[in-house]
DNA sequence: CCCGCATCTGACAACGTTGTCCAGGCTCTA
DNA sequence: TAGAGCCTGGACAACGTTGTCAGATGCGGG
């Protein structure tokens, strides 16, 4: 699908006119080469070559030029200058990746860049590539394991110099052979499966337990957890945490307070609303992310009972909501720079074992968390 | 700063060691091929020829079979399949753009990824391009014109097959070459300056002037304007579009009711503070964007006299503050799923002549804009 | 049995750049 | 003034792929 043969026309040479008579292909008169650019390229960008034959020097003095490099005179430089200039030529980078080895690029797949907690996360990889003069080319799994499996294999095509991932699926053995040839890799977020890399993760067993502890310091007994699907890591070690936390404080936890399905806002709701019904309605929820919190606030707020409520990630305005939403805050940003200076240690060669980071989550309370049970 | 050169060590071929007595270089005995692999490469990744060797066949097959391209017997085809899968071949696209003339990748240069409004907008984006089978290469302006066109020209050293591009400068004359070479280019959420290109807008002017103009049925006079820099097209559409509803309105607006500048929150802070005090303060805020908006419900929040708010953009939760956030809605998702379709339609050639296109603002109220006039 | 044709395969050049190496011209010194 | 050494510039190959074209092979028909 992302082969680029099926793209928008790759502009293939045009089929050569076809004599009547014979049957054979007309070799238009024009030389060989001017028909290949009219036929596949459609710019006709200028090239070094170009460039020489108008300043009148040689190809590589051309290239000492645009490079910087020394060893050309004041006078002749300025020549090529001109020529560039009045040809409006650039650098083909895709020739020089080829001839160097390295494309100055790296690649980030996550979930789905609309989604707020990956905006920041984005950018600050984004910022420490271009501190090291790579670019960014991003693209989104949509939490879907076969495009996370095309979207890296076609980074690895492109020859990205390194990866940032966040992992959709659990299985990464198809990197192997791009591991071994030399592709730097982080995951982050969530670790990778089935093979031995670089991970960066939130500590979101701790996070999870420290929030569902707070509930329980403020007196809540019933305590639903709404998460993210099980196969998702993070959303199995909130969980955890969760367990953990009611665990430590001698509550059994019963079945029907643990929802855990897609965050979309259906399911929450549903989720939700039947752990707010029936005779033991919880008295508090945690939820599992940024989404889950989302809906969950809505639908507290249509509720004539007061619901205590911690969420996992911090969301904007969460201050500002009567009563404000405690959360689990994680720092994407942090993540994200973390995981891509780890990347480019990698390609200095400063970095060899691959390690698990992980950074810890900030309890923040704003009133949401502090509700007593109402029962 | 972001030429390769200046990058993490794209690895020059290593020094050769010097011989102490001659000075001179001394070139080792490994074969000059073995050498060179050495010091430029660090993966040393098979290639087309490696497969053909090791599968016993010719190179060009190795090349028919990687693009499924026909006349490969099945059998040819096998063994072919057997040393790319021994050997984890994966073909390098660089050489192959190098040779079609197209790299099925476009980019997008915006002014922060980590915006909310901003997310939305490059996810569409990806799509368009993934359905048309190209990668997404995104780079965050930070608002600066010189990191635009750095960032631009560095794109189109990569060669993108197509620009998108949220312009933070207000001079494009530097595309011109590009676009004269085919680079297509659709820019979005602002004009171009001083060159004709495709543009896809919101109707900032007529969103705006809405937005005013709700205020003004609801009874207000007095009405503050706090928004982006001058320069920034949106922020002065929405300026006029606040004038004009305000001129329709017959009231003369007064110099101390604009607020223009950066939008960090202490700025809009002061700016807001000072609109609300004073003998006559403004009775509601017309926020120029989203960033104004958070931090003037911030500013509200903490006042004890009602004032009324709409703000352009939609902020998530706005429906749950209280009162809710009436807003001028855009699609983030509709810009940007709209440049990109038209930029793949340049590229398919079904589009010609640069064109201007606005799309539709949406009033939403919620609350916040119908609050009456609390002098 | 051989020719013609179709099918499959491979040699080769070209894409635009950079690294290597050598040539020519210059300056400087003996 | 000649020789040594330096500086500048250019010819050439190579990076890994794809398009062209021609050769090899096999098969059927005359």
């Amino acid at each position: 699908m992302l082969d680029a043969t099926s793209s928008y026309k790759i502009m293939d040479a045009a089929p050569l006119p076809v004599d009547d008579r014979t049957g054979r292909r007309i070799v238009p008169e024009t030389t060989r080469r001017a028909d290949r650019i009219a036929a596949t390229r459609y710019g006709n960008r200028p090239t070094m070559k170009d460039v020489a034959a108008r300043a009148g020097v040689g190809l590589k003095t051309v290239s000492r030029v645009v490079n910087g490099e020394p060893g050309v005179t004041p006078e002749t430089e300025r020549r090529v200058q001109e020529a560039i200039d009045a040809l409006g030529f650039r650098r083909n980078d895709s020739a020089r990746v080829l001839r160097k080895g390295r494309t100055a690029s790296i690649g980030l797949v996550l979930e789905d860049l609309a989604d707020p907690f990956y905006g920041p996360l984005s950018r600050a990889v984004e910022e420490v590539a271009r501190a090291n003069g790579a670019l960014l080319i991003n693209g989104s799994s949509a939490e879907d394991p076969d495009r996370e499996q095309e979207l890296v294999l076609a980074l690895c095509a492109r020859r990205v110099d390194g990866l940032v991932v966040i992992p959709a699926g659990d299985n990464h053995r198809y990197l192997e052979p791009e591991l071994k040839a030399g592709v730097a890799t982080v995951f982050v977020d969530r670790p990778a499966g089935q093979i031995d890399a670089d991970v960066v993760l939130s500590d979101n067993y701790g996070g999870a337990r420290d929030g569902v502890a707070h509930l329980i310091a403020h007196g809540h007994r019933r305590i639903g957890f709404i998460g993210d699907m099980p196969r998702i890591h993070t959303a199995a070690e909130r969980l955890r945490g969760y367990r953990a936390a009611m665990e430590d404080a001698g509550i059994p936890v019963e079945e029907k307070w643990m929802s855990l399905g897609v965050t979309d806002p259906e399911r929450v709701r549903r989720a939700a609303e039947e752990m707010l019904s029936g005779p033991d309605p919880v008295t508090a929820v945690f939820a599992g992310n940024n989404r889950v919190t989302v809906t969950v606030v809505r639908v507290l707020a249509e509720h004539a009972r007061r619901v205590a409520l911690v969420g996992f990630d911090d969301i904007e305005l969460a201050d500002l909501l009567q009563p404000g939403v405690t959360v689990v805050a994680q720092d994407a940003a942090a993540l994200g720079r973390t995981a891509a200076e780890r990347l480019f240690r990698q390609l200095d060669g400063t970095l060899v074992t691959p390690e698990r980071i992980e950074l810890p989550t900030r309890l923040i309370t704003r009133g949401s968390g502090e509700l007593p049970p109402a029962d």
